[in-house]
DNA sequence: ATTCCTGCAAAAACTTTGCACCATG
DNA sequence: CATGGTGCAAAGTTTTTGCAGGAAT
């Protein structure tokens, strides 16, 4: 199945109509899922390609696709959300572990996922249906440590 | 040492002025430590019991307690920030596991944590320095899961 | 006395909403 | 042709900022 097929399915499962803004705006998060977009980067990305699109259109088409799964909406800390698609033929869909620095702000991706007999804990002892998870972790990232071994002091975000 | 006390070493260590809004801001902020308090719900207790506190010191002051490492600023995705005291005298500085229903948006705390082996593979692999870490597990809660059984379709939110 | 902090109000930043028109199924 | 989606602009929320006065060291 191809990723316009996907999309078109999963728009006609939840009941809602296949348009060419929400196509495009499918199409640019794929091209782009390595960047989690805010959705004020992704609004510039459409317009390039569609000029007329609305914002609005671009906020709640994000939100519908939370809604019926498509995208992941993280939540870095940096005062905006960002968008990340979650693809069928994949495990993304519960796969999240991100590294933030906090002194330059990156976002380091991690693969591992050593979080399922965390998960099972918690399935059966709260009786919890995990659907996805996130982890992040705040740290110093290594260029950062770095840097600070060449200054070495405190307060200066 | 008192929480005060910690409070005023920290401010001080940080070249920080102690003041009554700070010490009754960080009061307030022990005295809800579970609730997982927003600014806007801070003020409102704040003027309680200090009605002539300006919101803008909440935030300015929520701003700092998070720079400082007193308060970790959590992200439940709800519209806005909600802070958690980090007390000196605990390891709550490391654990933030959370269970957010999608449903009633209900938020669960976790005790386990199983976290450790996976960080050290990232403060390893990455050369990482992790400060902290939050683990989000999104899903259905108990209570909701047995409402589903009665109903059982779509489309809800 | 100097520096930092506060309160107020105004502004900024991000997101949502109302409404008339248009496209999809 | 009925329903749902879009674009625009206006409004809503949460958070930040400028500035004059005030408190802490």
């Amino acid at each position: 199945m191809s990723d316009a097929d996907y999309l078109v399915n999963l728009l006609s499962e939840n009941g809602c109509k296949i348009t060419v803004q929400r196509n495009t705006i499918y199409e640019i998060l794929m091209e782009n899922n390595d960047k989690h977009l805010s959705a004020e980067e992704l609004y510039e990305l459409v317009i390039d390609r569609s000029p007329k699109i609305g914002i609005a259109t671009t906020y709640r088409t994000l939100q519908l696709f939370e809604e019926i799964g498509l995208v992941y909406k993280h939540n870095f800390d940096d005062g905006l959300s960002r968008y990340e698609i979650l693809s069928p033929n994949s495990n993304e869909i519960h796969q999240h572990h991100h590294l933030l620095c906090k002194k330059c702000g990156k976002i380091i991706e991690v693969k591992e996922d050593l979080m399922n007999s965390l998960e099972e804990i918690i399935e059966k002892q709260y009786n919890f249906e995990i659907l996805n998870h996130v982890v992040k972790f705040t740290g110093i990232c290594s260029q950062c440590r770095n840097k600070e071994n060449e200054n070495g002091n405190r307060k200066e975000t």
